[in-house]
DNA sequence: GAGTTTGAAACT
DNA sequence: CAGTTTCAAACTC
């Protein structure tokens, strides 16, 4: 048994850290969950109903993203609806400590096709005579499930649900633990009425007339739920929320309180009924008869209620298996100290992580079942009292779910830790070879179907990122990789960055296990979430397993430095540089990246012009006036000009070569500046938002701080052009996206080269209306480089942003909740020389109305590449 | 399945 | 905020 489980007080263990809130707190699981959405199915266990999770708890982690597209709207918190029933579909079950949650549906159903035992469970020897033990039809078909009962349960539920009434048409209805099925006549289920739309889905499967909520209505929908927002801003958050009782009780109350006059609050028309939680004084019911009291009279012989059944039931199991603990799960360190036993227990986070499908717990129950009829049957035998009996039982089906859990969680979590050693020897491979050391393997059915390690610099090929290249391995090797992708389990030893998840997303992978997070560019958690790539069905992940040895080899690989990163970009600061300079040439690179000017009149010229300058220097000076010292750079001599005490000098002679030096002087600032001005100008545009040129975030620290502002909802508009003789097919995935001042959003532009050749685009950007392009910050963009097509080749182009919260605080834009961003692609040609101005044979004839035809021809033009 | 009851949402 | 209307779900037969 999992050490952890023994030292948990079950009271105070009731809550599972996994979310960190905007101001870093860790926020309790249920909390999370109640958040963005509560739960949708309940288990009743004693009178206490316990939240049955069918979405995953794959949550946005970090509040850095949160941004509300009309997608996410769609992923936006339904209303709870107690259903009694398990679900049919597999699900992953998740241990983290002493708690068990489902984590979420299990794509590609029914793991086994041929028999009780899945795939997974077929592996593990141990796990594999802990099913045998219980199949016990072998000649039944059991579709999957762990027995014949349980399948000839489901079978019959299915055939239930699916009756069809004689001579109707029939009516489309939900199997419990799926969604409902609306039924709206005349809403366009647009409204709240419409419970689909109130849950922030589409209709699907609905009985509705005349719907609007889907895809095809975009616009509408999202009219409407601005709309509703306007009216309520909280129109979509739970209404059933979470207070608490005392330290330890956890009670689901409705936040807004119903407002029943007839029902007595005994009738599912009360919501507060309906989700099974008292009335409260928030109700305004008339005769109400749901108050906790009359809740805590029905269950009052109860003993244990809800999830301290539960616990406490895992906790006694931990404590009568006390002698066998599997060293920490997933922990590369098999000598696991008491210090470490200590913090693992002070940091949740660190807590192993174990998985169950249904499969499994059906099997663990139907142990624990056998374990009770063997202890009754025996009952007569061994002639004990009833009671006596009653505890027997409950300490031999105790026992037996902690051997379950025993087997189970020794079992996955040590395949889990093979796969993931082979990611770090990929990665460790990477390091090696100078690349950022990411090693990744594609795992099906417990076998790797795919690995890979970065391969970025030896390839030039900033996609070549672990993932991506272990896919295009896999590529080669099956002919349908999306096939087999959602069946496998990535294990990664870094956070997929924002290309590599949303591909993965794309791609329908099912579940992600990765050490250390990518805090700026993670896609799967840190920076991007399913919802953000508009992925409705969640996929398993887990994170910060071994994240210290990922991070200790990335450290590793950035302290020995990267040989292939591109030059320094900061701005090399003057040192050591007398007082007398007026004028300092640096580096070529230096003044081609950054023609600017520094604080005290520096002139940074161009790489040509210092050339001349030296030159003419050279010839100008003597020993007295100029003089070359080497560089602190290796590369480039820098040019140190003295002017103080020399010049100005004596005789005539000195001042002929005063007059030119200043005549020098005038012109190297005047080109200085005309080199300069275009920079310059983009620096201006871009400080002060002029032309509608947006701020370029870099401060990350500085965003994962901020805060949104609630009060506020600016919708985003998109917009998209090229102009005629670009080729490319270019447009916004998304119409808008509404985003509270402070709040980073992910939206989508897709661009498509359906020629057949590859184009290089370029785009440019701009934001209206101007003033709020000062508060429009882009964290990542498309528009940042430089982007290449291949024939036929369709991307999907990231704009990572957020508005400055100080927008909400600017009285000019207190009425402007509307902006557009505009972007428009053109092609890059290399090599491409543009006309020259002072070419005479480019001047226009002196009558523009009136060129000649031959004189158009005649100037001399180059030709564009093809 | 049709009709009725009910209370939330929407509207005035 | 209160009263009325609209709406879809819950309920009854």
């Amino acid at each position: 048994m999992n050490g952890e489980l023994v030292e948990h007080e079950p009271d105070e263990e009731q809550m599972v850290y996994s979310h960190v809130d905007s101001e870093g707190n860790f926020v309790e699981a249920d909390d999370v969950y109640e958040e963005y959405g509560g739960a949708d199915e309940y288990i009743e266990i004693n009178g206490q109903f316990i939240a049955h999770r069918p979405q995953s708890m794959v949550l946005p982690r970090n509040n850095v993203m949160a941004s509300t597209s009309q997608a996410q709207y769609s992923q936006i918190p339904r209303q709870p609806r107690p259903i009694s029933l398990p679900p049919r579909e597999p699900h992953v079950f998740a241990m983290r400590g002493s708690n068990m949650f489902r984590l979420e549906r299990q794509q590609g159903t029914p793991a086994s096709q041929s028999g009780s035992v899945s795939p997974q469970l077929q592996q593990s020897s141990s796990t594999g005579e802990l099913l045998s033990s219980i199949k016990t039809e072998p000649d039944i078909p059991t579709n999957g499930y762990a027995s014949a009962a349980a399948a000839e349960f489901m079978s019959r539920r299915q055939e239930l649900y699916a009756k069809k009434a004689p001579g109707n048409k029939m009516k489309k209805r939900s199997l419990p633990g799926q969604r409902k099925p609306c039924n709206c006549t005349k809403s366009m289920c647009l409204k709240l009425y419409c419970d689909c739309f109130a849950n922030g889905e589409f209709c699907r499967d609905c009985n509705c007339k005349d719907c609007h909520n889907n895809i095809q209505y975009e616009d509408d929908r999202s009219r409407a739920i601005k709309q509703s927002l306007e009216r309520n801003p909280n129109a979509f958050k739970p209404k059933i929320g979470i207070a608490r009782s005392g330290n330890t009780d956890i009670e689901r109350l409705h936040q807004k309180g119903c407002h029943c006059k007839k029902s007595g609050c005994l009738k599912n028309y009360c919501e507060c009924y309906e989700a099974k939680v008292p009335c409260t004084d928030r109700c305004k019911c008339k005769g109400c008869q749901n108050t906790e009291m009359d809740r805590a009279g029905k269950y009052k012989d109860s003993t244990l209620r809800g999830a301290s059944a539960l616990l406490s039931l895992a906790n006694a199991a931990t404590t009568s298996i006390s002698d066998s603990r599997p060293s920490s799960g997933l922990s590369n360190n098999s000598e696991d100290t008491d210090e470490r036993d200590s913090n693992t227990e002070k940091n949740p986070r660190s807590f192993p992580w174990f998985y169950m499908t249904d499969e499994v717990v059906e099997a663990a129950t139907l142990c624990m079942v056998a374990q009770a009829e063997e202890a009754l049957s025996s009952k007569g035998a061994n002639r004990q009292t009833e009671a006596e009996a009653l505890e027997q039982m409950e300490k031999l089906v105790i026992r037996e779910f902690g051997h379950c859990l025993d087997q189970i969680i020794g079992t996955s979590s040590s395949k889990d830790r093979q796969h993931l050693e082979r990611a770090f020897t990929l990665a460790q491979e990477a390091l090696d070879c100078d690349e950022v050391p990411v090693g990744c393997v594609f795992v099906r059915n417990g076998e790797e179907v795919g690995y890979g390690r970065n391969d970025v610099n030896r390839t030039r090929d900033p996609t070549a990122h672990a993932e991506m290249v272990a896919i295009r391995r896999m590529e080669e090797n099956f002919e349908d990789v999306e096939l087999i992708l959602r069946e496998c389990v990535l294990y990664v030893t870094l956070e997929p960055c924002v290309m590599c998840a949303s591909g993965l997303y794309q791609l329908g992978i099912r579940k992600m296990i990765y050490g250390a997070e990518n805090a700026r560019f993670g896609g799967v958690r840190s920076v991007g979430n399913a919802e953000k790539y508009k992925m409705k069905d969640d996929i398993e992940i887990v994170s910060g397993i071994d994240a210290e040895r990922s991070i200790q080899m990335l450290k590793a690989f950035y302290d020995k430095q990267n040989p292939f990163a591109p030059p320094e970009k900061r701005k090399i600061k003057k040192k050591n540089l007398d007082d007398t300079v007026d004028c300092v040439v640096a580096d070529e690179k230096l003044i081609a990246k950054f023609c600017c000017f520094t604080p005290n009149s520096t002139v940074i010229l161009a790489p040509k012009t210092a050339q001349s300058l030296s030159n003419a220097l050279r010839r100008l000076s003597t020993t007295n006036y100029c003089s070359t010292t080497p560089s602190s750079s290796k590369t480039t001599p820098s040019i140190r000009w003295l002017s103080s005490g020399g010049i100005g000098g004596r005789g005539a002679k000195r001042k002929n070569r005063d007059a030119m030096f200043y005549v020098v002087s005038i012109g190297v600032v005047a080109i200085g500046l005309t080199f300069a001005a275009i920079p310059a100008y983009r620096i201006f545009c871009e400080q002060t938002s002029f032309g509608g040129l947006t701020q370029v975030a870099k401060d990350f620290e500085k965003i994962a701080q901020m805060k949104k502002v609630e009060d506020r909802l600016i919708r985003v508009q998109f917009n998209s052009d090229v102009p005629s003789s670009m080729r490319w097919e270019f447009k916004p995935l998304q119409h808008e996206i509404y985003v509270h001042p402070g709040e980073t959003a992910l939206a989508f532009y897709t661009a498509r080269n359906p020629t057949d050749r590859p184009i290089v685009g370029i785009s440019s950007y701009n934001l209206t209306p101007f003033q709020a392009a000062y508060y429009f910050n882009k964290i990542q963009c498309f528009c940042f480089e430089e982007q290449i097509l291949n024939p036929g080749e369709q991307v999907d182009l990231p704009v990572f942003f957020f508005i400055d919260p100080d927008y909400a605080n600017d009285p000019a834009l207190e009425y402007l909740d509307n902006i557009l961003l505009s972007y428009t692609f053109f092609e890059a040609k290399s090599g491409l020389q543009l006309p020259s101005p002072f070419d005479p044979n480019n001047r226009p004839a002196v009558d523009l109305g009136k060129v000649s035809k031959t004189v158009k021809e005649e100037r001399h033009v180059q030709p564009m590449p093809a």
